[in-house]
DNA sequence: ACGAAATATGAAAGCGCTTACACCATTCGA
DNA sequence: TCGAATGGTGTAAGCGCTTTCATATTTCGT
């Protein structure tokens, strides 16, 4: 924290103390670094060796203030703990930072009120799109997404009536084939469990509960208001099995959720799949490796974000084109593995 | 993404627009905005009639650049997909939104160069105070740091050399405490996994190495350049129960690893912890409910981001003062769980 | 009822950069 | 040899906001 400048209070180098240094104009320097081809190699050295010297950082502030052009990518996800937006969020990277842009991610803690404000403040910055999570957006906030003149992309669910573009899949058909997955191995009681915070859960009980409402099936359904965590998940398979001791099969609102319900079964005794057969949702990353693995509902994370990108980008660099659909919908795939199995006894 | 206003191009809605439709100058909206006990109360309704109107939303780039003051707390971790940063990440939040700062977060993916890119990106931003993870940034990134003339704390490690501030704890003694735990129970075959691309994770290693060397053991390590997976840990423990039968206990690296390799050991019949005891690292979410529960190392990962913040807010908020110490080593904790035991003939 | 202090607003300058546009050398074709 | 084309650099203006500083208005003590 030293290095002073005699000058007093520090002052952070300059674009004109890079330019004096070179014996060139400010401009010439703004060029020299963005559009090398402009000026002659023997000035660009030099500007370069000012550059390095001065250890000079562009102020981007003043930078996209004067060109309009932030080079932003504004990301609003509901959480940054739940892997369920890693994969997401490492497609996004992985597609933009090549392309010269840098992605800003705020997250919502699942709280429509908490979303409108980092939308806000995200827009304060002027990204030059935006990718929300979800099509639960507030009045207000579908208002500033829509006035922003930006490209918008929601994700990880569909809707026919999308702000601007929306990539994701039906995540009540994706509980539906989950719930369908159980009674078709023969299952009749079969429990559902989620943290209704998310509203993408949500969708999945009410596939829930169509699936069951279509075999004719009475549904049984616990929640909890709380982030999706593994002790959530033992807690709450606790109160079913005291409160329904006939289930066979449970659908957990996610992978968190069923492997905490898998770990407090086993510690009970029982086995799974045997005692209860059990599907997550996601797909994460230990859902394949647990032990026994578990049967899931794999959603295309990092596909959803790869094509946001693919579209922002086309849009903003590219042709300007708007894609021909304004819904497009990546579907889901089902994980039969160890966890679900017929159950023991037809009941 | 309609709403044209006639005037060809959309352009975004400025002060003056507010100004305008107020009755006011520019100036007057500003100070209605932001020191609003400076504007007559009458004043201050009719610029927030005009501001909701217009679906105003400031320009926080012009903002920053006419009052050098971004509110932008710059942080960089290793990942963003990582649970370890969850807990840190959380606290910086909760303590700086409140306090009116933004918190910008950028992903260096364990690898220095990038680190120091992304440093360089948050650097042109002009944060008012850096959080780094570690204390292995390059020297370049070092030079930057030391030249913003900002804040600048390096977490999660000890060093006596900080650039700024350091807070952390002694990454070393808690893997030697966590190799020390093993031994005490009576183990002598301690086997060591790893994935070394986090160079905490080495410091650890070095921890185990010191252990089994003071108890005169024979160290057992195997690593892989990999992102610290589930399927990895089950991967690494089949290689190393291959290699080395005699192994009765395993260190992991982390939790992630732990519990792969948990789910490994289950998988052969083999039991935790009768047949291999297990000690993770972290004490991540799953640690407690996993069936047995994990033993592992707990990192007061809340307290460092909530330190930080709190060092962070004197310093630009407060009386500007630092801290007196500038290595603040907030220690660890050994939680003795269900994985590890004594082993079940003592060999 | 008067001047001083307090209160409320506006005008002008400038944050650090980029974007026209103007200018000056060269170089080239005819 | 001249004009036009080309390449390289500088000048001026302005992005949208905040910060002095000046000015107009009100309030108060005596």
């Amino acid at each position: 924290m030293a290095e002073g400048d005699g000058s007093g209070r520090r002052r952070r180098k300059t674009l004109s103390d890079v330019a004096a240094r070179a014996g060139v104009s400010a401009v010439t320097v703004s060029r020299a670094l963005h559009r090398p081809e402009m000026v002659s190699e023997d000035l660009r050295e030099r500007v370069q060796r000012a550059v390095d010297e001065l250890a000079y950082i562009p102020n981007q502030l003043a930078s996209a203030l004067a060109s309009a052009r932030t080079g932003r990518i504004g990301v609003i996800v509901p959480s940054l703990t739940n892997g369920v937006f890693g994969d997401y969020l490492r497609a996004l990277h992985d597609a933009f930072l090549p392309e010269g842009f840098q992605v800003l991610v705020l997250n919502s803690g699942y709280v429509a009120g908490k979303e409108e404000r980092a939308i806000a403040t995200m827009l304060g910055q002027h990204p030059e799109a935006m990718i929300v999570t979800g099509i639960d957006q507030t009045r207000q906030a579908r208002r500033m997404l829509a006035g922003a003149a930006i490209p918008v992309i929601q994700t990880m669910e569909v809707t026919d009536d999308p702000i601007d573009i929306v990539i994701g899949l039906s995540q009540e058909d994706a509980g539906h084939a989950a719930t369908r997955h159980l009674i078709q191995l023969g299952h009749r009681h079969i429990g559902q469990m989620a943290v209704p915070l998310d509203s993408r859960a949500r969708q999945r009980v009410k596939g829930y509960q169509r699936a069951m409402a279509d075999a004719g099936l009475e549904p049984f359904h616990v929640s909890m208001d709380a982030p999706s965590t593994f002790a959530y998940g033992a807690e709450l398979i606790e109160t079913m099995l005291a409160r329904w001791p006939k289930m066979t099969a449970l659908f957990a609102g996610n992978d968190n959720l069923a492997l905490g319900a898998m770990f407090a079964v086993q510690r009970r005794g029982m086995t799974v799949p045997d005692d209860l057969s059990i599907i997550g949702f996601n797909d994460l990353d230990f859902a394949a490796t647990s032990f026994p693995a578990l049967s899931t509902v794999a959603t295309p994370r990092y596909q959803i974000g790869e094509r946001a990108a693919a579209i922002v980008l086309e849009i903003i660099r590219g042709s300007g084109a708007r894609p021909r659909e304004r819904t497009i919908d990546l579907g889901f795939r089902l994980l039969r593995r160890e966890s679900t199995a017929a159950p023991r006894t037809i009941g």
